[in-house]
RNA sequence: GCCGGAGUGGCGGAACUGGCAGACGCACGGGACUCAAAAUCCCGCGUUGUUCGCAACGUGUGGGUUCGACCCCCACCUCCGGCACCA
């Protein structure tokens, strides 16, 4: 019978979790107000889709925020971390088809299910600010933010080609769309003409790209993903004159190359093909009729072949009167410049392709280091830059001086100027489903489109919708909701059936947070002016472009509406890593989910977060191993061990460190350097990984010189160490820490302990190990003691015999000394 | 093709500003405790050679700069992510 083992209390940690949730629940440990006299930091995770059930995917994202706003709150700050839900959107409609339920009651589920496992790992929300996007008291400000930009223009109806999804059974916008697929379910987009609602985005296209300057903390890739999706590239715009009456309007990036054009193409789809082409034969109309009906998504990517065909007419070069065919050719976009270019064979390589292939002329016009260029015989497209040459007054000049040259040329003379494209396009912000915001407004047969009164905000969604998956959106069936009356004239009205994307909802949530329960406005102003920027934003690198472009656009037309005197809502983004599993993201699509509840019954959500912690750092993906977590536990467990040990002994008071020596001089050396690297790693870097190394290595160092502790300063120093372990611990290991601190001693809870600074004196080393190079390889470690000098250093490598023997009979050429690090000895 | 990022033991990873490569953990091997097992504790753990003192090699490959390179430069290979007929 061992009886120690029965002296130490064993680590229950189901019910130490369970109770200090429960506390933290009902003291309200993590509600916060707008109190001025701290530093505010705010902390934010991007919002859960609430889905059903959370894996240890998600929560690896929480783990991240928790330890920073729990650590950040013990260095002192005011600390805001709420959570909400992104509860609008198709899952839950679709289940309601499914199940014949109701999409918001299979939704407040998920909510409460998913609530419920959220606290269960204790993680540090003010809970009392938190938000549904289902909620009427929230959408209702998506509506008031449509008519805000209603009024102003920035929310207009068009007519155009759009992404219509034929599984999802609604239109998609473009960033959903992109590569011709859905973004939800993968299905190939269909391109329906339709009248739909647009935000213009586009009006902030250049606020975009050049706020970017101010987000030095964002990382490069996500800023470079943004910068290739608004897609910017200065250019010019040129007519060219059609004989027989009309022009093409072509963009360019190369102007200089103007004089190279051998021919004109336009896209399949262009408007003007269809006169162009009134004269031509019906074999040139069947292979027109063939190019506007190849693939989308094939021919956004390049995959089909090009293909073209002669319009038979002509158009003039309107810089050098040259009389040139217009093609109308497949790999030309309708959707970007102006559908239409200047094709230059000799100098762009989709140009050369189709040049080549249809036997047109090849015209170089631009030298490459001087060297002349054959278009008969040239194998490829030269896209570089060169001497412009066969260009009449522009010859000899560099092609950027001649494309400043020409452009200029080309707006003296009428025909052109300077012009900026951009990729990107308005957002389209309709979807023919139920189960989202309802766009507030009415058409009548009088007064056409007219927005809603704001007295009549929120436009609820009726409860009463059929859900049968056929015949279109649910809400066109439920005549109470479409029948309502024009705000303007009071006569009979249509109801807009159309909902809003959900990505509207995600766009400014947090800013609600601020003031979850305003009435009269979407947040107060002050409480949002004070938590303002959000300091942290944690998430999934896939909301790289669409959630993190709509958010920046959100935030910079809200600033035009007056809301805000700021620009950008995100001072820092850490995009954390996936956790894989079986070497694939771990995913429900993919069915390799590990659910947090299962580990939490196994070793306790104290475990479950130090191992997601530890296993990798966050910024990378980590693969999820079942036997990797024991690490992290039996580390529990052994700093359990230790404290449990001195438990009840009574908290040992600071004693006089000076005269501390020996294995306490040690203990307390490492102690400090814990507390300098935890510090570092927590908040600069956010290498939490490392951090945990830092306390383990610290509880073998307790566990190694535990034994040769003697006397009181020893003993206080003891005390320190187990203290400060705990303390640093706590973000990551949040109830143990809270169970333990009370068992050495301590009244309070840990959740607002000052976080320990480090004491320089503690780390300062007695002697330290130099390592000695001879010629750059490491020969010896010699003791060297603290603030020695260079000649002191050099005396100690030489005395070492392991030294000697490389050095001897040789010439000491010269030394470099690294105090306290490394000594290097030159020889020859 | 273009733009980012990365490549370190059997594995996850560490090395912060050019200064002791492999911290910390997993797995594995050995030992202690035990009737036994589990748990725990201790020791070992890059490769090769070894007279057990050490020695040689070693951070994707080849070169370079430097007293000194995982780190900087040049060329290349591989993997991951993004963009891609954007004129």
């Amino acid at each position: 019978m061992n009886t120690l083992v029965n002296e130490i209390k064993p680590y229950e940690f189901d019910e130490i979790e369970r109770r200090f949730q429960e506390r933290w629940r009902e003291e309200g440990a993590f509600e916060v107000s707008e109190d001025k006299s701290r530093p505010k930091f705010y902390c934010l995770e991007m919002l859960p889709y609430p889905s059903g059930d959370i894996h240890v995917g998600h929560v690896r994202n929480y783990c991240i925020t928790d330890v920073i706003t729990r650590f950040k709150r013990m260095r002192g700050f005011n600390v805001l971390h709420p959570i909400g839900w992104d509860a609008l959107g198709l899952p839950a409609e679709n289940a309601a088809i499914k199940h014949g339920t109701h999409p918001e009651t299979w939704t407040r589920r998920n909510i409460a299910g998913m609530k419920a496992q959220l606290q269960r790992l204790g993680f540090s929300y003010a809970w009392s600010r938190e938000i549904a996007t289902c909620d009427p008291s929230y959408y209702r400000w998506n509506q008031w933010f449509f008519l805000k930009m209603l009024e102003k223009g920035i929310a207009y109806r068009a007519n155009s080609p759009v992404n219509w999804c034929p599984s999802c059974l609604t239109v998609l916008a473009n960033e959903q769309a992109e590569g011709g697929t859905c973004w939800r379910c993968n299905s190939a987009i269909e391109i329906r003409d339709m009248e739909q609602w647009f935000l213009r985005i586009t009006d902030y296209q250049d606020a975009l790209l050049d706020d970017m300057d101010g987000l030095s903390a964002w990382p490069e890739r996500v800023l470079q993903q943004q910068r290739n999706w608004v897609g910017r590239s200065s250019g010019a715009e040129a007519s060219f004159p059609i004989e027989g009456g009309g022009t093409i309007r072509i963009f360019t990036t190369r102007i200089d190359t103007t004089y190279g054009a051998t021919f004109c193409v336009l896209a399949p789809e262009h408007p003007m093909v269809d006169t162009l082409m009134t004269g031509a034969d019906q074999s040139a109309k069947t292979t027109l009729a063939r190019l506007r009906g190849q693939d989308r998504r094939a021919r956004l990517s390049g995959q089909v072949e090009k293909e073209g065909l002669f319009t038979g007419r002509y158009a003039t070069n309107p810089f050098s009167g040259e009389r040139i065919p217009i093609w109308v050719a497949n790999f030309v976009l309708m959707g970007y410049g102006t559908g239409a270019i200047m094709a230059v064979p000799a100098h762009d390589e989709r140009d050369f392709e189709f040049a080549r292939k249809y036997g047109l002329r090849v015209h170089p016009v631009i030298l490459p280091q001087a060297a002349a260029l054959d278009g008969a015989t040239m194998a490829e497209a030269y896209t570089g830059p060169g001497e412009v040459t066969g260009s009449a007054e522009f010859n000899g000049l560099s092609s950027e001086t001649a494309a400043s040259r020409m452009t200029a040329h080309a707006k003296l003379r009428a025909f052109g100027g300077p012009k900026t494209a951009y990729r990107l396009k308005d957002w389209l912000i309709s979807r023919q489903r139920y189960w989202g915001t309802p766009i507030p407004v009415v058409y009548c047969d009088k007064d056409g489109v007219v927005g809603v009164n704001e007295s009549d905000l929120p436009i609820v969604l009726p409860a009463d919708a059929p859900f049968t998956g056929e015949g279109g959106n649910p809400l066109e069936k439920v005549e109470a909701f479409v029948k309502a009356t024009c705000p303007r004239c009071g006569g009979p009205a249509r109801r807009e059936t159309d909902t809003m994307d959900t990505f509207v909802d995600s766009s400014w949530y947090f800013y609600r947070y601020c003031s979850p329960k305003a009435e009269d406005s979407p947040f107060d102003k002050a409480a949002v002016k004070y938590w303002f920027p959000i300091d942290l934003y944690v998430g999934g690198i896939e909301h790289a472009i669409l959630h993190l472009v709509y958010s920046r656009f959100w935030t910079k037309m809200m600033k035009d509406l007056g809301l805000i005197d700021w620009v950008e809502p995100v001072a820092r983004l850490f995009p954390q890593g996936m956790v894989h599993k079986d070497g694939e993201v771990m995913s429900k699509s993919k069915g390799n989910t590990v659910a947090p509840d299962d580990v939490i019954q196994r070793y306790g959500a104290d475990t479950l977060r130090l191992y997601i912690l530890f296993a990798a750092p966050p910024e990378l993906s980590m693969e999820w191993s079942e036997t990797g977590i024991e690490g992290p536990h039996r580390f529990l467990l052994r700093v359990w061990r230790v404290v449990q040990k001195r438990a009840g002994k009574g908290w040992v008071a600071k004693a006089d460190f000076r005269t501390l020596s020996g294995n306490g001089a040690t203990l307390r050396r490492k102690v400090h350097q814990t507390i300098v690297r935890v510090t570092g790693d927590i908040d600069e870097r956010i290498h939490l990984n490392t951090a945990v190394a830092a306390l383990m290595e610290l509880t073998n160092e307790i566990y190694r010189l535990e034994e040769g502790l003697r006397g009181d300063s020893d003993a206080a120093a003891l005390s320190e160490a187990l203290d400060t372990l705990i303390v640093l611990l706590s973000p990551f290991a949040p109830h143990a820490c809270e169970q333990m601190w009370l068992d050495l001693g301590h009244a309070k809870s840990l959740v607002d302990e000052p976080w320990p600074n480090a004491d320089a004196t503690a780390m300062r080393e007695i002697a330290t190990e130099v390592a000695v190079q001879v010629n750059g390889k490491i020969r010896a470690r010699v003791l060297v003691p603290a603030g020695a000098d260079d000649a002191a250093h050099k005396a100690e490598a030489l005395a070492d015999p392991g030294v000697k023997a490389h050095v001897e009979g040789k010439t000491m050429v010269k030394a470099i000394i690294v105090p306290g690090r490394l000594i290097n000895l030159v020889v020859k």
